[in-house]
DNA sequence: GCCAACGTTGGC
DNA sequence: GCCAACGTTGGC
């Protein structure tokens, strides 16, 4: 059982659209170590935290889990879609994607407050210059921000 | 295989 | 909107 911390856009995918839509596919990421993650290491029941980027309020806004273990993703063969990767076959696809589902939607637990837990220090997401989407939580980590959500 | 140029990310 | 940091690309 691994930990996670993967962002999303609110504007793209918020955590309300996950607890709308159910278990949802995980695509677009064009990144070859968050690729990894996901189809290396990545497995159904995982932990995730599920973090809003780019936004006024960036932090962890709810909790999920992956539900469905790393296929590939589809959007890799979407001529003219945002991406389409041309370099991508069916026998070779070179993207891929889990599935997450959601757990629950917490309170916001913002970056400012992240980089005040000297708990926490060693997170990949506050670490200078990060801009990997996906990113391994340590179990200490994960329970840290549990007990903070509750709290 | 180097590395400059470029595009993107994401907090502020 | 700014800009630092980073990954990728492509010429050589």
């Amino acid at each position: 059982m691994r930990y996670w911390l993967m962002k999303s856009e609110p504007s793209e995918f918020s955590i309300d659209d996950l607890l709308r839509e159910g278990s949802v596919a995980w695509f677009g990421v064009r990144n070859y170590q968050a690729r990894n993650f996901m189809r290396d290491q990545m497995r159904v029941g995982d932990g995730v935290l599920f973090y809003h980027s780019s936004c006024a309020e960036p932090g962890i806004a709810g909790l999920a889990e992956v539900s469905r273990a790393a296929y590939p993703d589809e959007t890799q063969f979407e001529v003219g879609g945002k991406y389409f990767d041309a370099k991508a076959t069916r026998e070779t696809p070179r993207w891929f994607n889990v599935e997450v589902k959601p757990v629950r939607k917490t309170r916001l637990l913002s970056i400012g407050e992240l980089r005040g837990y000297p708990e926490l220090a060693s997170m990949r997401i506050l670490a200078k210059g990060n801009r990997l989407s996906i990113t391994p939580v340590d179990p200490d980590e994960w329970t840290f921000i549990l007990n903070k959500l509750d709290a």
